[in-house]
Order: C-alpha cells, then structure tokens, then sequence
DNA sequence: GGAGAAGTGGGGAATTGTGGGGAAGTTGAT
DNA sequence: ATCAACTTCCCCACAATTCCCCACTTCTCC
C-alpha cells in the first residue's frame, strides 16, 4: 500500500527519487502513466496490468479501440535507477504541469505526482468543502 | 482492544514510546494518520485496510477520487523500532499540534495521539457537560 | 532489595535525496 | 559512411536525515 506524502525535485536530467518508502514496491518495474487530473500515476507493473483489464471489460470494441489508443502510448515503463530514482518523460511532465518541484503522494494501489503548487491548491481546496477527516 | 490513558513525551528526533500494553497489538506495522479534532491516529494495519475499505464503498468515482486523495498521503506507516517507539512524521505531528508533552489513550481499535494540554482541556470540557460515566 | 521492564537520551553507521561526470548509444546533416 | 550534437545510462560524490544500537534512570513486581 501507497501511503504519505513527499517533497521531491526534478533533475535537469528529469530524473526524480522515488521516496524511499515506495522503492521496494516499485523496483520490479513501475508504469507512469497520466493520471486523473493535472498528475502522472505511477503503477506496479503488476497492479497496472490488473488495472487496465478491469478497465476494458464490458466495452463495446470501438470503445475499447479509441481506449487502448489514448491509454497505452501515453504510458511508459521505467526502471529505477541505482540511486532509487526514476526518469519521468518530457512528454508526461508536460502533460502535468511539473516544475522542478512536486510533491509525490502515495495513493492506495499507486502513486502520484504533482506539481507542489497544484497539489497545495487541490488540497486546500478539499480541505474548504471537506468534513474533516473521518478517522 | 485499546485501553488507557498514558502520558509520554516525544524526544528531539520525533519519537514517542508507544504505552507497553500497546504494544504487542502493533508490532506488526502501524499505520499513522489524521485523527478527527486535534490529534492523529494510529491503527493496525489491518484494522486500517478494513476501515479504509469501508470508508471507500459506496462513493461516486469522483468523490472516492478526492477522498482517496485526502485520506491515503495523509498517513503513515511506521515500524516499531527495537526500543518500543514510533516515530511522528514531522507534518503528521504539525497537524495535530502536538509539542513535546502528549497523553496517548487507547480507543477500543484505535489508539490517539493528543498533546497533553489540548487533551486535559477536552476532557474538562466533557466532564463539565457530561453526566458522568453510566458505569 | 533485586530483577526485570519501561521510558528516555544520544552516538555512529547506513540510507536517502540530490548533483554531476563521462561512456555508450541516437539522430541528423553533410 | 563520417562526424558533431544530443540523449541516455551508469557511475561516483556528498550533505542531511534516518535508523540501529548502547546506556541510563525510573518504575513495577515478586
């Protein structure tokens, strides 16, 4: 399980440090992929595989074409290096807004990343409409 | 079942003794978070995976979407380490407004994390309303 | 009182996050 | 094909933080 959140840079290599909480988990292979929202999303090779099975049951086959059109190119399988980070591709960073600064956020089945000005902003916002936190 | 009341304190590098009797119930992974008022929480994992998975049922793709996104980076999991304490992430510890004087009090499956002087003023705040306990 | 457990403090080793050099591989123009 | 420019990958380096272990004091329980 994905869980906490981090404060991390982006290189000019465009390389970012996996927190080192979600290595282990990840260090079998991870799928970066655009996520829901101004974010990347970043899969176990596993849970992704899982993930997009459920996704496209029950679609008629068009559907399902234009789907596994606009899914899979966009995503990109990365290993990570010996130093615990991955590269993330120019095309997702764009996609994401991120500057040099994200914040890396640990989500259930996986991670994401955002631009640590957008996350703020999102957060606060749900904070304002939100009830607290039920725990 | 956590019972109890304790009064601890949390040293120079974020540690805070986890009360003997608490101990065994989570030596096994605690998962830190957000708790409601002023305080965190601190569950087992398997008692977290149940009530998230609770928590999480019945909500609309997009509620679960920002409730996940609030719940999940705002927690935690932490070991145990060989002299029985935990260590409070620094923003969890912000939240909470805790100093270095807290009372840990056990609430049947999950255990809080006051500080000391927030949680005295609670308590006299319900006694002074309350009826006095039906026991 | 003695033995063990509990709560606290701190030193040193290992890990983490970040930057950067340089070899190897790509690309595109000549 | 040749060469330069660029990218990608694999190291090494270093400061800061975290983790692991040892030590000390207090408390509890026979």
């Amino acid at each position: 399980m994905f869980l906490g959140q981090y404060e991390h840079s982006i290189d000019v290599k465009g390389r970012m440090a996996v927190p080192a909480k979600f290595r282990s988990q990840l260090d079998e292979g991870a799928v970066i992929s655009k996520g829901m929202g101004t974010c990347l999303s970043v899969y176990t090779l596993a849970r992704w595989e899982e993930k997009s099975q459920e996704l496209t049951e029950g679609k008629t086959t068009e559907d399902l074409r234009d789907f596994e059109r606009r899914i899979y190119p966009s995503a990109s399988e990365e290993k990570i290096d010996g130093q615990g980070r991955l590269v993330l591709p120019a095309r997702l960073r764009a996609y994401a807004r991120l500057s040099n600064e994200v914040t890396v956020v640990g989500v259930r089945d996986h991670v994401e990343i955002w631009d640590r000005a957008v996350w703020q902003e999102y957060q606060e916002r749900l904070d304002a409409q939100g009830d607290g936190i039920p725990f």
